[in-house]
DNA sequence: CTGTTAGCGCTTTCAT
DNA sequence: ATGAAAGCGCTAACAG
């Protein structure tokens, strides 16, 4: 079933009918009332491989994630689908799972314009491909950026200040040994600016740098597990964290109640990124907050408008956080 | 640049290097080469949309979630794409938020030969829509079935029996009162087959119902929270909790261990879905896991070998659960 | 082994 | 207001 039979039961054109498809204004009622009634009856659904590859568009926009595991995408989906769906388009996912060869085969379906744009979460592939990619079609980087030098679109916090914050935070608390759980900082530029904004939190407080209590890991609870048994086996173990997760955060929390250690009175935990586990967990989590809801529907406006002018200059849109405080760091002012 | 453009230089016809491009053998090695050399030159990729306009395929399969915040879909989603990747399909998500209009704007996809086939988690239109739209297109439910007159691929545990087994080991803990969290059954079959699991196995023991015990609420850890408070706050609480996902029971051991009543000791708690919170909690959770990894996997087979045999009659598949014991219920023998 | 031709389903001139 | 015709980029049938 396809525009032609349509045309031919409706007693038309196939133009005609793709005219009342495209609500072109140009059609008499009485033709338009006939064409729909056969589409209603026949339950036509206008094919759209043919569509998109006449009129060079899908209307449609993918976003790519390295998991879905991570609740964190979730809110950042829900705000970026609802404005893409209020302006024509629709918004698939495709998940990548920090596999390089994955991700360049999800490009692909950018490449071979089933999709109109991108919004990127976590590459893995090189900054010089993405910036190849994000030069010659409609890209958005999503919650991070990257070097200086890479011209694209991107939407972000300011990592390495949330983090001197949250720092700030507990060294007002009074701590001067405080562990740090981060990633590899391979290709993740957001880990380097967490790790500048630790140092840095350090320095401007005169707290000398202690390599022991970084701890490099994975982003998950077992991770921050491992992590925290290690630290609080040293010699002199540190009296906060600073986990830039929360999953590891709660983690953390887990090994520390386990073994006697109060979060929140004997130690202090500080998560990153307010995802679901923060409220869970006993006790719930002090951690810092992305704007997500805002995260997402700014990286779909930034997208669309690229789209809708390919000569759209690129934009970098930095969000604020928020430090969002619960039970599992100490309120000011309490001893150490 | 189009396969007219790469013909050119490479002084050949569009057919040859289609055939190149397909891995079609019939080329002389020297052609091969050159078209091979040009397109890596010219960074040329074919437009999918005319390939599968043609080919009337599009090598792709939608899997079809009602959100991406439950981790639980993360591991079958892994496996269905691994699948289906060892087997030349990409897989694309589109979330439907539970919105039956977004629903239909994502089916879409489908009806529009944007992608090949289907995997659909807890739909949210009417079974006779997804009657016809699996009777026309491949199709496959995933850890649901409808009611037996629906004719569908499918993909689930046996949830009934899953509860019975369930609540089986809690009576046999000596529990006689236990509360239960479900959901509204509006057109989630496997509730109303779990709701039945859980009078059957009352039933079986000889225990009678008591309807205060359930609680239809929300699948999330503060409606979990709420649940238990409620349920806490009968003249008569329950000693045992069936909460039938493990984020009701996160919030339930929230509750619990708030209020000084230790879950697995004075309240026995059971979850379900074994998902990364339940080994998060402390206490940790016992729980009913379905078999993720094979969910995803099947779900994928039977959607390709629907897809590459439009006569394929259709399967359900049934596999196993399992019962993870951890500390949220007590040990046999161990009194109430 | 290779090129020519037709056509997938649609939209868009361009006539009328 | 409508239809004929061309063409988006590709593949498949056919001829050579």
């Amino acid at each position: 079933m396809n525009i032609k039979d349509i045309a031919r039961l409706a007693g038309t054109s196939p133009a005609t009918v793709s005219r009342i498809l495209n609500e072109d204004m140009r059609v008499s009622p009485q033709t338009r009332e006939n064409v729909l009634k056969v589409i209603e009856q026949t339950q036509y659904k206008p094919n759209s491989l043919g569509r998109n590859l006449r009129s060079r568009s899908s209307k449609k926009l993918l976003m790519m994630l390295p998991t879905i595991q991570n609740p964190f995408y979730s809110d950042i989906f829900f705000s970026f689908e609802e404005y893409a769906r209020q302006n024509g388009y629709s918004v698939l996912i495709a998940v990548t799972n920090r596999d390089p060869e994955i991700e360049r085969l999800y490009f692909d379906v950018l490449f071979t314009k089933q999709v109109d744009g991108v919004a990127c979460f976590l590459p893995t592939i090189s900054f010089e491909e993405i910036q190849r990619i994000a030069s010659e079609y409609p890209f958005v980087a999503c919650c991070w950026r990257g070097f200086s030098e890479l011209d694209i679109n991107y939407v972000c916090i300011d990592n390495e200040r949330a983090v001197y914050e949250a720092m700030q935070y507990l060294i007002r608390l009074g701590h001067r040994r405080i562990g740090v759980f981060n990633g590899n900082y391979t290709g993740r530029m957001y880990e380097v600016e967490r790790e500048k904004g630790y140092r840095k939190a350090l320095e401007a407080a005169g707290i000398p740098y202690a390599p022991e209590l970084s701890v490099i890991c994975e982003y998950n609870h077992r991770a921050g597990y491992e992590a925290t048994k290690k630290l609080m086996a040293l010699k002199k173990p540190p009296t906060a964290i600073m986990s830039l997760s929360d999953d590891r955060a709660a983690g953390a929390i887990k090994y520390l109640v386990e073994h006697g250690i109060r979060p929140g009175v004997d130690v202090d935990v500080m998560g990153f990124d307010d995802v679901m586990v923060s409220e869970v967990v006993t006790p719930t989590l002090t951690t810092v907050a992305q704007p997500r809801h805002a995260i997402g529907r700014e990286a779909a406006a930034l997208l669309l408008s690229r789209i809708e002018d390919a000569a759209a200059p690129n934009k970098g849109v930095i969000l604020s956080h928020k430090l969002i405080f619960r039970e599992s760091t100490r309120k000011p002012g309490e001893p150490i």
